[in-house]
RNA sequence: GGAGAGAUGGCUGAGUGGUUAAAAGCAGCAGACUGUAAAUCUGCCGGUCAACGACCUACGGAGGUUCGAACCCUCCUCUCUCCA
């Protein structure tokens, strides 16, 4: 790759690019650079919305630099002001220890782990003690900290800043002084903080990083950006068949985005299949490739098959969870059954779904809410609640 | 230290004595349609009970006034604002 084709490479996607001159001289010299992207302590629920920077590390990786997945167990205990209210809980070491194996089961799905270090913040930032902290915090000015849209909107609308929110940017930038990180990303709510970091690296007499900021994708519901807490995402440790549903289930004009973001695809390409696929073979494409990426082609192809199965034919999916109850000589209520197999939250719930018409007992539609069921021993059915819940059941 | 505002269902947010299981929106669920769990439209959307009705739980917590309270009073907890 030339160096132009180099940056238009690790650019793809991006929104800040701060500065990609500075990238190239940085690149021109051959040699390999340290790229550094921090992460919270808590939530190790990877999903497809934090692939987005680490898809963009592993391109980093694959010319060869040097990248630091960096654990911020010391500003965790700060909390990171952007957006939040609440503050976080300190996590205990061995609580940090755990969360830290689970990102490693999860980013080494997409990173290199031979060519991955990961590092914990406190390394540094628990090294530095008060007196340090206070030389660091003299290096920045409140009219700086000020820059920042969410603490100016704060400050001019009265609402309370409390003081170690202030330092949360510093500890973060002085991050990229003690790693001497050629490059730092994260998503575009991170952009006033990668900034500091350069600024910082100016004070301590380091060549600024270069920063460069991905977009946060929206959720399935294509609104809300994606996140655990509103529960519109998709995991990376998402079973095939769930993962291709719930892909299958972003709006036609949200799949271009995840394709930009979520697949190796270039600008081009992905334009190709725009203009030539059907929308509906484009999503089933883009599935195929997620599930790829996290499980591995034979998951991706059985996932298609099951998806064209069960929503495509409407037919039952090749296996179903079967369920054993207990038999009963009276018939029963068949809603209370679909609570018993686990397909309803409640048995209220349960009848609502059924006067609505969307409960079949072996193919065959049952629309009365107090339908009941010959529950005798050796009896068996096939139910269907809606459109993606079955269960076999068997009373015996 | 003083003054004031607020806390409602998963979320946002109405409601200020009965007709309020609590408007509206979002999310969720179901159906129709379809090209998909897209889009659109329609319906549902606390729970228990073999049940067109009964009961239980619910408007920060605890008491109280009242035939009756999310709504009035008292105390408490928490959040926020202003003054000093």
């Amino acid at each position: 790759m030339t160096l132009d084709e180099q940056l238009d490479f690790l650019g793809k996607g991006a929104v800040d690019f701060i500065e990609r001159n500075d990238l190239k001289a940085k690149l021109a010299r051959g040699k390999p650079l340290t790229v550094k992207v921090g992460f919270d302590p808590t939530a190790p629920d990877i999903h497809l919305g934090h692939t987005v920077v680490i898809r963009k590390m592993k391109h980093f990786q694959q010319l060869g630099h040097r990248v630091i997945f960096l654990i911020g167990d010391f500003t965790g205990l700060i909390g990171d002001p952007t957006g939040k209210k609440a503050t976080r809980p300190a996590l205990s070491r061995e609580e940090i220890e755990q969360n830290a194996e689970t990102y490693k089961q999860q980013i080494f799905k997409i990173l290199d782990p031979k060519t991955t270090e990961i590092r914990f913040n406190s390394e540094w930032l628990g090294a530095l003690g008060s007196d340090g902290m206070v030389r660091l915090a003299a290096k920045y000015t409140l009219a700086r900290i000020l820059e920042r849209d969410d603490f100016r909107k704060r400050f001019d609308n009265h609402q309370p800043i409390a003081i170690h929110e202030l330092l949360y940017p510093l500890a973060q930038g002085y991050d990229s002084v003690a790693l001497k990180a050629d490059v730092e990303m994260g998503g575009t709510d991170q952009l006033f903080n990668l900034l500091v970091g350069r600024d910082l690296m100016r004070e301590y007499g380091l060549e600024p990083q270069v920063v460069i900021t991905t977009p946060l994708i929206e959720g399935l519901d294509g609104i809300e950006k994606m996140s655990k807490s509103l529960g519109n995402y998709i995991g990376i440790n998402d079973e095939p068949r769930s993962m291709f549903g719930k892909v299958m289930s972003i709006s036609d004009e949200l799949m271009w985005k995840y394709y930009t973001l979520c697949t190796d695809l270039t600008p081009s390409e992905i334009a190709a299949k725009k203009a030539a696929l059907h929308p509906m073979e484009a999503k089933r494409e883009l599935a195929k490739s997620i599930i790829r990426d996290f499980h591995d082609a034979d998951a991706a192809d059985a996932a298609e098959q099951e998806f064209r199965r069960v929503f495509s034919e409407r037919q039952a999916p090749a296996e179903i969870e079967e369920t054993a109850l207990p038999s009963a000589a009276e018939p029963q209520l068949l809603s209370k059954i679909i609570v018993a197999a686990g397909l309803s939250e409640s048995n209220k719930d349960a009848q609502r779904v059924i006067a609505q018409g969307g409960v079949l007992v072996d193919d065959a539609k049952v629309s009365d809410p107090r339908a009941t069921l010959d529950a005798t021993s050796g009896k068996s059915y096939v139910l269907k609640v809606g459109k993606r819940r079955f269960a076999k059941i068997t009373f015996g």
